[in-house]
Parts: structure tokens; sequence; C-alpha cells
DNA sequence: ACGAGAACCTGTTTGC
DNA sequence: TGCAAACAGGTTCTCG
């Protein structure tokens, strides 16, 4: 679950359980993931204590005492699950009750952390697309897998001015350049259709054309729909059948995002919702109120 | 240099 | 029912 509002769902649902505690044990069931483990990664991590959870784009940042950062990607599958000995589980959480041999040993899950308060987190990510890396705190700004990326869409310093100008000259769609995380970082395909749609703005529409009353427009949109949906705690698609394993309920208020075939939801549209293919994507939009 | 497509990997859904 | 193709929330490499 890998877009910014799930990252920022997942950073705030480790806080409790991680900030603070000291990782008693680290364990690493497989090394490949997208990019390698680093290096004697369970002995590196085993013992040291969390600082701080931080949120970078879609990257979450986890602060060691040690003056280093554990750099986590989810890539498209990655989900961490928590795992608590004698706790009942609660609907609408990601916390499990632990059974002593069997949580973290699943298929999939690839790094296991148990912490000095007897909290066992297991990351799980069965495409491995995600990655872990470890990094000097100290220089994380000019780490490569940041140096190039685009500007934070909920920071302040977002505005339209800049997203024209990072747009300026892109032929590209616009809805191909919003998923460029060197023009903006963070969004993902589920929000860039859902942030077009807010805008009225056509995913084919060049990006450069972006620019004026369409970016005044768009950067809003942006901002409102990642805020809501981080309200809603992100949103969870397909699997994960069971119920306490949810964590989000914004699929609910998708407008167009997988929505084929049904009525816009825009008030006074008459418009259905299209699927196209865009850089081998899919796109969802309106084509009679986005233009 | 830019943009489109393929590749990475596994699981689920869809269509014949 | 069975099997193959299509598809899935991301990033990075190659090619034209």
């Amino acid at each position: 679950m890998p877009e910014l509002p799930e990252v920022e769902t997942i950073r705030k649902g480790l806080v409790p359980v991680l900030s603070g505690r000291r990782l008693v044990l680290v364990t690493a069931r497989r090394e490949d993931l997208r990019v390698p483990l680093p290096p004697n990664f369970n002995d590196r991590l085993t013992g040291r204590r969390v600082r701080i959870l931080r949120r970078r784009a879609k990257y979450l940042l986890v602060d060691l005492d040690g003056g280093e950062t554990l750099i986590v990607h989810m890539g498209m599958s990655g989900r961490f699950t928590v795992h608590q000995p004698g706790i009942s589980s609660r609907p609408g959480s990601f916390v499990h009750k632990m059974r002593e041999d069997g949580s973290g040993a699943g298929k999939h899950d690839h790094v296991v952390f148990e912490t000095d308060a007897g909290s066992r987190v297991v990351f799980t990510d069965h495409r491995r697309f995600g990655l872990m890396l470890l990094a000097n705190t100290e220089e994380l700004d000019n780490h490569e897998l940041f140096a190039g990326l685009g500007p934070d869409p909920l920071d302040d310093a977002f505005t339209a001015a800049l997203l024209s100008s990072a747009l300026a000259g892109k032929r590209a769609p616009i809805k191909a350049a919003l998923l460029d995380q060197r023009v903006i970082s963070g969004l993902g395909n589920i929000y860039v259709c859902e942030a077009l749609f807010r805008a009225r703005i056509s995913p084919k529409r060049l990006g450069a054309s972006v620019a004026g009353v369409r970016a005044a427009r768009l950067v809003p949109a942006i901002k409102e729909v990642l805020e809501a949906a981080i309200i809603a705690g992100g949103s969870t698609l397909r699997d994960y059948a069971r119920a306490d394993g949810e964590l989000g309920y914004f699929q609910h208020h998708f407008s167009v995002y997988d929505r084929e075939g049904l009525r816009c939801p825009r008030k006074g549209c008459k418009g259905t919702v299209r699927r196209i293919v865009q850089s081998g994507r899919s796109t969802f939009y309106c084509p009679v109120c986005q233009r």
C-alpha cells in the first residue's frame, strides 16, 4: 500500500510501537528485495534504539541511535503488520495478536523486527519491489534516492507557481508528468487520477499546458485529495480478506479510480468514467468534465 | 534529453 | 472447470 497517504498512515501506526523502543532482534528472512539488503543487515540493526519515524515522499525513514537511518520503500505490495502478545485485534487496526511461532513466518514475510516491549513488526512484500537501506542520518538529504525528488505536495512551498515551472516544457501528458517523482514526489496512480478529476483536468493534456488557472486548480486538488486520504487512513485495495488487516477506507471515496463504466460523480455531469492506458498504466477519468 | 515501453516478481482476476 | 492472458498502489533501465 504505497502512495503518500498509505506511507503516512503506516508511519503513524508504527510510531506508538517503535518510537523510543529498542530493537532486540531483527531478522531478514530474504535479502533480495528490489535492491539487496545492506551487508550484515540483522547485526547492524539489532540492539539499536528507534528515535523518530519520518516520511519523505513515499519513503519511510526510521532514525536510529548511532546516527543511521533505515530507509524503507514499500514498492507495490509492501506492508507492515504489528503483532503483540495477548492483544485482541480491533477491527480497522493493523495490529494483530501474536502467534509465537507464526507471526512473521509467512512465505513473503521478509523482515521481522522485535522490540523490547515484546511487539513484533513484520514487513511483507510478495512482489519484492520494496527496498530497505541504511544511510547516515546527517547526509540523508544528499542521498541519491532523495537528491532528485521534486517537492512534497503537502509542503507549503508547493505552490501553483512551483508546479507550473516544474511542468514547463513537458510534452508528456499531465498524468505521466505527475507520476514522475522528479516533478512532484509522493503521488501514485490512484491519487493522480483523483486529483486530476478534482481539478477537472484531462489526463491527456500536455504537461506544459497545465499552468495559470489550471495549475491554480490542480495544486489545491492534490493537497485536498491527499489530506482526505490521510484522514481516512489511506486506501486498501484487493486482497487482505481479513478485516483486521484493513487500514484505510479511502477506496470508498474514489471518484474515478477503478470505476470504469460508472457515472461521473460530479454534480450535473452526465459523463461516464473511462479507462485508458498511458505509459502502460491505467488512467481513469471523465471525458466530459475533465478538459 | 525526453518519453514510451519493458523489466523486475508474484498473486489474483478475467476471458475464452 | 481449466488455462492463459491481463492486471495490480512503483521504480529503473533501455531504446528510439
